[in-house]
RNA sequence: GGGAGCAUAGCUCAGCUGGUUAGAGCACCUGCCUUACAAGCAGGGGGCCACAGGUUCGAGUCCUGUUGUUCCCACCA
């Protein structure tokens, strides 16, 4: 035991407890035979990021549950790592090197640029993992992982070979998401769309025979130069001349066909769509089914090629030129206005252009069957389960996924081009030859793969797939997957495919889905708009365990929350309210053993009761993921029922040196500590510390279980009512402005004096009462008495302690016509024969109940107006 | 075009399977430095639970529709 000073400081306390977690090694999860594993894989933080409100509120959910499971003793395995985040990571060191040096990757070459993109992971690779440390996460750290690390790469190059033995992965042209800015190819799931005003351009294509014209509408003029054809529904009686025609493309010159296909919506626009199948999807499986020529007309970059005159103009600058040109010459036959959706990339925001591009894809129907099974048959479970229905929309119309990138930071894709038969070779291990020809003359594929591709596998990648590890067996599956929900489409989906396809197993049994954390105006938080908020500075300010308790709280599971840095005030005061309720229980301490006493008080056995509820509900909330009513009841607990009731009631015993209520004192409080552990881990070690405990450390500590032996319900009854009689004596006082110093003597008229007699200190204590009498019977004088009606009894206080008569009688007034209104609805409800015979009859019975009450309560209130006269 | 969420006190939000008087934090008003805590204590004001129907003895809670709002998905040029 041991001092504690006034105000709870964070800062002093919260560095040296997760050192002392640290050299007790309780974060590392051994492989425990005698127990039950838990299994949570970090969703890995970017190695160029830095922690953001949206990983405080990830990392700190899956800390709680991790600090559960561990105290409810289970081996509790939450594995970090980080993800080496392929484009943005390759983008920052690009932007450095030509900040710096002025140069680009091309300048370096790729082996060089590669030397400085580890450089700088491993210069900044680890201030993340600090991060997650200052807010008390409790992950195994020997066990952590990198997704570009041996083991990493050697899962992903399994799997790529696997999947390509299988016929799983295919390289093909197809049109493709392609960033100009980032130059690289993007799957479907990355490209963000947003909705932009347009134009819509109509266009006159002349008839190469000069019997007329077509006119085609289009919002992307500058693509014309890549067009190959024209179409027409095949229904439109309008067009259906013209079918089998050519027309001449403007501008250019090239004679183009004019095909009748169903694609084509005859309401839209002219009816007339011109065809651009190199940049466009539609128009490419169009021109696909009528052999029209395959034009590309713009480059990696965004700028035109095979474009004649317009060649190297970026794309937005060409449409000007070419709309200027088209007008010239008579081509533009009028402007509509119009709203359309503009592919974005998602690491960048460039507006996404779709070109025809030769890339590897991963064959996605047959994977796509198992991942449905297990969430349509509930193997997997996610949590809120609305969120299954997006998962398996997505599926059920998942498109094959691009996976190759053109960048050089990532896992290179494991094939080889013959230059002598053009075999490709793809092989686990570096290959030297052409397994066809053995010519050596072989080059290997420069891309890489999506990073996704390699977080596909993280959850037995981790655990040391594709070796039989003793991890893997004792970890996998792993438990629960903690997420928000915008990245179930780019990373759950492909864990659940992945790990049903390679481990034949689902990779988790339950997928935890969290909102998104906004700023106060509820606009999403980021760097560019400048409305971020760092979680170290709030940290700083008020204290991990208060921004994980605000995080924790407020807010319903998968809905967003808005981040108000007031609300950190407000749990810091609550971190600073149990610090004290703690000092005040050892400044009285006389005992060091955490032992009930023989013999209980009532207000003991109440707040005992009061406790096991409260660790039924929590384990209850917990199992049901609903950390935050879980952290709110126990928040409700400690400052309501343990510090404003019990430890006040036992103010008077402490000061007669009471040990009785010492060890009561003590044992709630243990438990508390238990029980907040988990949500405020830092304040609730260092209490633990300081008060007398047997175990090594809380963190370790078993999580309370309800105690049969301790719920006392008719004491919990019975204490509630005193508790009624002293809120609404207080209450009267308040109202009336009695100061402390006049002690009233108070006469209690009640059914049970039993209960009430046991009470009568508390009256004295808690409400400033001088003598309390408890009676069966009304006194024969209530004249000049105030009087108040509870539940179990009708108090009655001495006029002369009231300053103003004419607020009493304004109050009673107001209580009684009240009380005459509770009167005539619970008659009216009582009178109701449907209500009375078919409402269970515990309810019938309570709606008596109360019509009785009310009928005393007017009863009184009637009497005591008659008193004041 | 399809799907989902949200709408409760001045503000931000809880309210789990329908059942006493709808809660919390902040803000506001009144009185207290009562020997754990003024980052505190006691008391108080403030709510047609978006709207309209329906189911039910009983609806903030379940169903249908309406309005507003946010988001996701989808190849109408």
């Amino acid at each position: 035991m041991r001092e504690l000073p006034k105000q709870y400081d964070p800062k002093q306390v919260e560095k040296k407890i997760y050192q002392q977690w640290l050299d007790g090694n309780y974060f590392h999860a051994e492989r425990d035979p005698a127990k039950k594993p838990f299994t949570i894989v970090i969703p890995p933080p970017n190695v160029t990021g830095q922690l953001h409100l949206g990983h405080a509120v990830d990392e700190t959910i899956q800390d709680v549950l991790t600090r559960y499971k561990r105290m409810k003793g289970y081996s509790a395995l939450w594995l970090p790592g980080y993800d080496h985040a392929g484009i943005a990571t390759q983008i920052k060191v690009e932007e450095n090197l030509r900040n710096e040096e002025g140069l680009t990757r091309f300048d370096l070459g790729r082996e060089k640029f590669l030397d400085r993109v580890w450089d700088w992971k491993n210069k900044y690779g680890d201030r993340i993992v600090e991060q997650l440390k200052t807010l008390g996460s409790s992950c195994d750290w020997e066990r952590q992982r990198f997704t570009m690390d041996e083991g990493c790469s050697k899962a992903v190059r399994e799997v790529f070979c696997s999947l390509y033995e299988k016929g799983l992965i295919y390289k093909g042209k197809r049109i493709i998401n392609w960033c100009p800015h980032c130059t690289t190819a993007l799957s479907d799931a990355e490209v963000e769309y947003e909705e932009k005003p347009g134009h819509l351009w109509h266009l006159r294509y002349p008839l190469a025979d000069g019997s007329g014209e077509v006119v085609v509408a289009t919002t992307r003029p500058e693509t014309m130069l890549g067009d190959t054809g024209v179409a027409v529904n095949p229904n439109d009686e309008r067009y259906t001349s013209i079918v089998g025609k050519t027309c001449i493309l403007p501008l250019v010159g090239r004679e183009i066909p004019i095909v009748a296909d169903e694609y084509v919506d005859m309401e839209f626009g002219t009816g007339c769509v011109k065809m651009t199948p190199c940049h466009d999807p539609n128009d490419f499986e169009v021109g696909l089914r009528h052999n029209l020529e395959q034009i590309l007309v713009i480059d990696d970059n965004g700028c035109i090629i095979n474009g004649g005159k317009y060649d190297g103009l970026d794309r937005y600058e060409a449409r000007k030129v070419i709309l200027k040109d088209l007008e010239e010459q008579g081509y533009l036959v009028k402007v509509e206005e119009h709203v359309h959706n503009v592919g974005t990339c998602y690491r960048c925001h460039s507006d996404v252009e779709p070109l025809a591009s030769d890339q590897w894809f991963v064959k996605m129907e047959p994977l796509a069957k198992e991942a449905i099974r297990v969430v349509e048959d509930g193997t997997i479970k996610f949590v809120p389960d609305r969120f299954a229905k997006t998962y398996l929309n997505w599926m059920h119309n998942v498109r094959d996924w691009c996976i190759s990138r053109q960048l050089w930071w990532g896992h290179q894709i494991p094939a080889w081009y013959c230059a002598d038969c053009g075999h490709v070779t793809v092989s686990r291990e570096d290959a030297c030859q052409c397994e066809k020809c053995g010519s050596k003359n072989i080059e290997r594929d420069p891309d890489v793969l999506d990073t996704w591709f390699s977080s596909a596998l993280w959850p037995f990648s981790t655990l040391g797939w594709p070796d039989k590890t003793e991890d893997l067996e004792y970890f996998y599956p792993t438990d629960v997957l903690v997420t928000g929900y915008d990245i179930i489409f780019f990373w759950v989906a492909r864990m659940i495919f992945s790990g049903m396809e390679h481990m034949k197993k689902e990779p988790f049994k339950t997928v935890l889905i969290h909102g998104l954390v906004r700023d106060p105006h509820g606009k999403k938080m980021s760097k560019s708009a400048g409305n971020g908020v760092d979680p170290i500075e709030v940290i700083d300010q008020y204290g991990a365990d208060a921004l994980r308790f605000n995080l924790i709280t407020g807010n319903s599971p998968g809905n967003d929350m808005r981040f108000y840095v007031e609300r950190c005030e407000a749990m810091r005061n609550f971190a600073n309210k149990l610090w004290n309720a703690a000092r005040y229980v050892m400044m009285n301490l006389t005992v060091e053993e955490n032992k009930l006493p023989a013999e209980l008080k009532l207000e003991d056995k109440w707040i005992l009761s009061k406790l096991q509820s409260l660790i039924a509900e929590v384990n209850e909330n917990f199992d049901k993921y609903e950390l935050g009513l879980a952290a709110t009841k126990i928040y409700d607990f400690i400052w309501d029922s343990f510090c404003d009731w019990y430890i006040e009631i036992t103010k008077p015993r402490l000061r007669e040196g009471d040990v009785s209520a010492q060890q009561v004192l003590l044992y709630v409080l243990t438990d508390i500590l238990r029980l907040l552990h988990p949500f405020m881990p830092f304040i609730t070690e260092e209490i633990y510390g300081a008060i007398p405990h047997e175990g090594k450390a809380l963190i370790v500590e078993t999580y309370p279980e309800v105690n049969e032996k301790l719920c006392f319900k008719t004491e919990e009854e019975d204490f509630e009512k005193i508790m009624e009689a002293v809120k609404a004596v207080r209450s009267r006082r308040a109202e009336m402005n009695v100061p402390p110093s006049k002690r009233p003597h108070i006469t209690l008229v009640t059914a049970e004096p039993q209960v009430y007699e046991a009470g009568t200190v508390y009256m004295a204590n808690l409400a400033y009462a001088g003598a309390v009498n408890v009676t069966r019977s009304t006194p024969a004088d209530v004249s000049g008495m105030v009087t108040v009606v509870t539940g179990g009894a009708t108090v009655y206080m001495p006029m002369a302690e009231l300053v103003d008569l004419d607020k009493e009688r304004e109050r009673i007034t107001k209580e009684l016509a009240k009380a005459r209104q509770d009167i005539a609805n619970q008659e009216k409800k009582l009178a109701n024969e449907s209500f009375v015979s078919r409402a269970p009859e515990r309810v019938v019975a309570a709606e008596r109940d109360k019509l009785a009450k009310a009928q005393a309560l007017a009863a009184n209130l009637e009497e005591s107006l008659k008193n004041l006269g």
